[in-house]
DNA sequence: AGCACGCCGACT
DNA sequence: GTCGGCGTGCTC
C-alpha cells in the first residue's frame, strides 16, 4: 500500500475528515490502520491516526508521513470501527473519539523550538536573540516569544539564520530501569576478583555479591541497596568490562507492595446458580445477550461475576469489568486480584498517567486477560472479548460529561455485539431504562432476592427533622440519632454518618437583608471554605476573601449556611466528646492513598464514627458497622433534575446496605425534611418494585426517559442577546425539521444561567422516534460553524443527558 | 487549532 | 506610502 488516510489531531469541524499521505517506501507493507503517525500539516507537524491504507489517492500534491509512532496498531480494527460509531452516536470529532479510547499518555504534546541553522549564525542573529543561544542551539519558542518581538524573530528566519521546528512528543513514557549484567562466568569471576586492585574494596564487594548470590543480572537499584556501594564503583567495573549495563522496559506496578490472598470459587446458592446458568450458556454458545442482574445488596453478585469470568478465561477469551471508581473500593480490586492474580489489569483515575499507560500496554500485549476499571476501560484493546460486566449499572459516572459524551453501557453493548458475547449489568437499584428494557424482554432479567448470609436488610428509621425543630432541637442531629450513636459507643460498635452534599454547599448569607454572596462570573452562590476564610466558585475557580460585613447592608450578621463535613465534625465532637471520628471528604483525601489509609484505620477500629460524603456510599464493608445515619436525605431532591428521585432512592438504598453486613444486625437512620416523599419512604422499605412503578408513572406523564429519549442543546456566549437569538433560531429550525410527535422545549435559560461570564441557554428535545435527528443536529452545527470559531459562540449537544444541567 | 493571506484604516 | 488590525479560508 502506497498511501494512507490519516485523521489528524486538530479537533475542529473543518478538519474532521481524513487527509491522504504518501507512505515512505520503508514502511510500505508495515504501516497499518490503527497506528499513530506524525504528519506535516500546513507549516507544522502533528499527530494523526491511520484509518486506511490504499493504492491510489485522488489528491495530487501529497506529502509523506514523517514518523511512525507505533510498531503495532494501538487501535484494533474493531476499535477503529467503534470510534466511527462513537463519532456518529455522540456527534463528536473523529480525533476526539480515538483519543478517548487511549490512555492520556499516548496523546501528543506539541513543542515549538527556535533553532540556529548553523552555529556560526550566532554572530549574525539580532542582538535581542543572542543571549538565548549562548549555551544552546535550540530554545523553547515560548520563552523567546515573551521577550523578543515576533517581527525580529521573523527577520532572522527570513535571513535563514534560525528556523522554527515543530516537535511532537508523547505525554507519558515507558519506564526503563538500568540492569547490571555480569559479563563473565562464575569460574572466571574468581580470577577477575583477584585482579582487582586492593584499594578498590567497594568493587570487590560488588563482585562478591554476584558470586554469593549466583546471579548474572540484577537491577542497579537492587544491587546498590544490597551492597551499600555507590554507583561509581559499578561504573568502574563496567569500564573494565566485567559488568555491563543495559536498559530494560518495566511496568510501573501500582499494587506492587500489596499481597493478594488467593481465593477460590465459593459454592453458589440456588439463586446464584439460576442466575449464572444463562450467562454461562451465552458464553458457551457465543451469543450476544444483555443480562440485567438485579440483586439486592449482599446477594452475592460479585461471586457470580467471578465465576462467569473464570469460564470466559477458561475458553481462552478476555473479559472487561467496569466498576464506578475503584480507587474508592480497594476491596473490589482485592477480590479480582485475589481470584485471578496477574491476569488482571486495573485502570482507574487514582493511577498516574504513566501507571495507566503501563496497565494499558499489558492489555495490548495480551499479558492480561481481564481488565477491571472505570468508564474508559470499556475501550480495552482486547481482540477476543468473551464478556463485559458493568457493576453498579445505575452509576451516573458511566456517562462521560465531556466530548465524546458517551455512556459506557452503550459502548459495552456495541462491542459485545461485535464479539458476540454477553453483557452483564448488575445493580441493586437498576436504572429505570434498564429495568424497563428487562421488563420488555430486550434484556434478560436475572434476580437475586436473598442475601447470601440470609440476614434481613437493616431496619430503617425515618426521622422528620421538622418535628425535631418543633421540639426545640435545632442541631443537625436528631435525638434518636444521638441516642443510637451513644449506644454504639458504649457497645464498642462502629457507625457511619453520611452527608449528602450534592447541590447543597455552604453558601454565605446575610441574616439581616438575606443577601447571598454570588460569583461575579457565574450565577451561582460562592462556597465557603474554612481554610483561609475563602469563598470559592466551583464552576470557574473564582476566589475571594470572606467579608466581615454584608456588602449590601453593612450588617455584621453575615454567616455561612449549609453543612460541610467539617461543621458536622465540630458539632459531633460537642455532643459526643469521647467519640473518635474519621472525616472523609475532598480535604482529607486529597493526597494519593489517603483515602485507603483512612479506611484501613477505620477497619482497624481506630475510630468509632466514619463521617463522609458520597465517597463513602459505595463498597464499604466493615463487620462492626451496625449503624448508618443519613444526615440530610433530601438535599438532592430539589435539584432541577428529572432523575432526582431515582438518585435519592439509589443513594439511600446503597447507604443502608453499609450497615450490618456480617454477624451483627444493623440499623439505619434517615433524617429528612420531606419524610413523606415516595423515594425516601420506599427506600426505607427496600421496595424497588414499588419505586419503579411509581417513578415510571411520573416519567410517563412528564414525557421523560425511558418513555422518551432526550437531547439537550446548550448554547453559550458572552452576550445574552446573542445567546437568546441563536437558541431561538435553533428551536425554529428543529421545529421545522423534526416530526410533530417530538417535543421541543425552549429556549430557556440553563439551570445555571451564567458560567465564567458566558450566558447559557438551552433547548431540550424529547422524542420517541426521530430518524432525522442526527442529520438535523449536524446541519445546525454546520450552520453556526463560523460563529463558533470566530465569534466565541459555543453549542454543545448531549444526546442522552444525565441531568438538565 | 494554527497559520498565511488579504483587505482596510491610521500612522510616519 | 507602510504598518498592523483581524476577518477568511486552508491544511493531504
Amino acid at each position: 500500500m502506497k498511501y494512507a488516510s490519516v485523521i489528524v489531531d486538530v479537533p475542529s469541524m473543518q478538519t474532521d475528515r481524513s487527509f491522504d499521505y504518501k507512505i515512505p517506501e520503508e514502511w510500505q507493507g508495515f504501516l497499518t490502520p490503527g497506528m499513530r503517525v506524525v504528519v506535516p500539516f500546513g507549516p507544522r507537524k502533528i499527530q494523526g491516526f491511520v484509518v486506511e491504507t490504499k493504492e491510489h489517492s485522488d489528491f495530487k500534491r501529497l506529502k509523506s508521513i514523517t514518523e511512525c509512532l507505533d510498531l503495532t496498531p494501538c487501535l484494533t480494527k474493531e476499535l477503529l470501527q467503534v470510534g466511527h460509531w462513537l463519532t456518529e452516536k455522540t456527534l463528536c470529532f473523529k480525533i476526539s473519539a480515538f483519543q478517548a479510547m487511549l490512555p492520556a499518555a499516548m496523546k501528543a504534546k506539541y513543542e515549538k523550538v527556535l533553532s540556529l541553522t548553523q552555529d556560526e549564525h550566532l554572530l549574525n542573529i539580532s542582538d535581542q536573540l543572542k543571549p538565548f543561544f549562548q549555551k544552546q542551539s535550540q530554545v523553547d519558542f515560548k520563552e523567546i516569544e515573551q521577550v523578543v518581538s515576533l517581527k525580529t524573530i521573523q527577520k532572522d528566519i527570513e535571513n535563514g539564520y534560525v528556523e522554527l521546528i515543530y516537535k511532537v512528543k508523547q505525554k507519558g513514557n515507558k519506564k526503563r530501569i538500568k540492569m547490571i549484567n555480569l559479563n563473565v562466568s562464575f569460574s572466571e569471576l574468581e580470577d577477575k576478583m583477584n585482579n582487582i586492585p586492593v584499594n578498590a574494596k567497594k568493587q570487590l564487594e560488588v563482585l562478591q555479591y554476584f558470586k554469593d548470590n549466583e546471579v548474572k543480572t540484577i537491577t542497579l537499584q537492587d544491587l546498590l541497596a544490597a551492597t551499600n556501594v555507590s554507583d561509581a564503583s559499578v561504573k568502574a567495573l563496567i569500564a573494565k568490562e566485567i559488568l555491563s549495563e543495559k536498559y530494560q522496559e518495566v511496568y510501573r506496578d501500582p499494587y506492587q507492595d500489596r499481597e493478594f490472598k488467593k481465593t477460590n470459587a465459593l459454592l453458589l446458592n440456588h439463586e446464584q446458580q439460576q442466575a449464572i446458568k444463562p450467562i454461562l450458556s451465552s458464553i458457551e454458545e457465543n451469543e450476544h445477550h444483555v443480562f440485567l442482574m438485579y440483586g439486592v445488596t449482599g446477594s452475592g453478585k460479585t461471586e457470580v461475576y467471578l465465576q462467569s469470568i473464570e469460564e470466559v478465561l477458561k475458553n481462552g477469551k478476555e473479559a472487561i469489568v467496569l466498576v464506578p471508581e475503584i480507587s474508592l473500593t480497594p476491596q473490589m480490586v482485592n477480590r479480582f486480584k485475589g481470584r485471578f492474580g496477574s491476569k488482571v489489569a486495573v485502570l482507574h483515575s487514582g493511577l498516574s498517567t504513566g501507571e495507566k499507560y503501563d496497565e494499558w500496554r499489558k492489555i495490548q500485549r495480551k499479558e492480561v486477560q481481564l481488565v477491571v476499571g472505570a468508564r474508559s476501560a470499556i475501550f480495552a484493546p482486547f481482540e477476543n472479548l468473551g464478556m463485559i460486566i458493568i457493576d453498579e449499572e445505575h452509576e451516573s459516572s458511566y456517562k462521560q460529561e465531556e466530548n465524546p459524551r458517551y455512556h459506557a453501557r452503550d459502548v459495552a453493548i456495541y462491542r459485545a455485539r461485535n464479539h458476540r458475547c454477553p453483557v452483564v449489568l448488575g445493580s441493586a437499584t437498576p436504572t429505570l431504562e434498564s429495568f424497563a428494557r428487562a421488563q420488555k424482554g430486550v434484556y434478560k432479567l436475572l434476580s437475586l432476592k436473598e442475601r447470601v448470609n440470609k440476614r434481613s436488610m437493616p431496619a430503617v428509621d425515618i426521622v422528620d427533622m421538622r418535628e425535631e425543630l418543633r421540639n426545640g432541637n435545632r442541631s443537625m442531629f436528631s435525638t434518636s440519632l444521638i441516642e443510637k450513636l451513644t449506644e454504639r459507643l458504649e457497645k464498642g460498635e462502629q457507625s457511619v454518618l453520611f452527608l449528602n452534599k450534592r447541590g447543597y454547599s455552604s453558601f454565605v448569607m446575610c441574616r439581616d437583608c438575606g443577601f447571598v454572596i454570588q460569583c461575579p462570573h457565574c450565577d451561582i452562590s460562592l462556597t465557603y471554605h474554612r481554610f483561609g476564610q475563602q469563598l470559592k466558585c466551583h464552576y470557574c475557580g473564582h476566589e475571594e476573601h470572606m467579608p466581615n460585613v454584608c456588602p449590601e447592608c453593612q450588617s455584621e450578621h453575615i454567616r455561612f449556611f449549609g453543612t460541610g463535613t467539617q461543621r458536622v465534625e465540630e458539632e459531633l465532637v460537642k455532643v459526643l466528646p469521647e467519640s473518635r471520628i474519621i472525616r472523609m471528604d475532598v480535604d482529607t483525601t486529597g493526597k494519593k492513598g489517603a483515602h485507603e489509609k483512612l479506611l484501613t484505620k477505620f477497619g482497624n477500629k481506630e475510630a468509632d464514627i466514619l463521617l463522609g460524603t458520597q465517597m463513602i456510599a459505595k463498597g464499604l464493608d466493615f463487620p462492626d458497622v451496625t449503624l448508618v445515619g443519613v444526615l440530610t436525605a433530601d438535599t438532592m431532591l430539589h435539584l432541577p433534575d428529572f432523575r432526582a428521585s431515582e438518585k435519592t432512592f439509589q443513594l439511600l438504598t446503597q447507604v443502608s446496605g453499609r450497615a450490618g453486613r456480617h454477624e451483627l444486625p444493623g440499623e439505619v437512620i434517615i433524617q429528612t425534611y420531606t419524610p413523606e416523599h415516595y423515594s425516601i419512604q420506599l427506600a426505607s422499605q427496600y421496595d424497588y418494585d414499588a419505586f419503579y412503578e411509581q417513578e415510571m408513572f411520573l416519567r410517563k406523564s412528564h414525557a421523560y426517559p425511558p418513555y422518551y429519549y432526550l437531547t439537550l442543546i446548550t448554547i453559550s456566549h458572552p452576550e445574552i442577546t446573542k445567546v437568546v437569538a441563536v437558541t431561538e433560531k435553533i428551536v425554529q429550525y428543529l421545529n421545522r425539521n423534526l416530526s410533530n410527535t417530538t417535543k421541543i422545549l425552549g429556549p430557556v435559560a440553563s439551570p445555571i444561567p451564567r458560567i465564567k461570564d458566558r450566558y447559557r441557554y438551552q433547548c431540550m428535545v424529547k422524542y420517541k422516534r426521530e430518524n432525522n435527528l442526527h442529520e438535523t443536529l449536524r446541519k445546525i452545527i454546520d450552520h453556526f460553524q463560523q460563529e463558533m470559531s470566530s465569534d466565541d459562540l459555543a453549542i454543545t449537544i448531549d444526546l442522552s443527558p444525565n441531568t438538565m444541567m
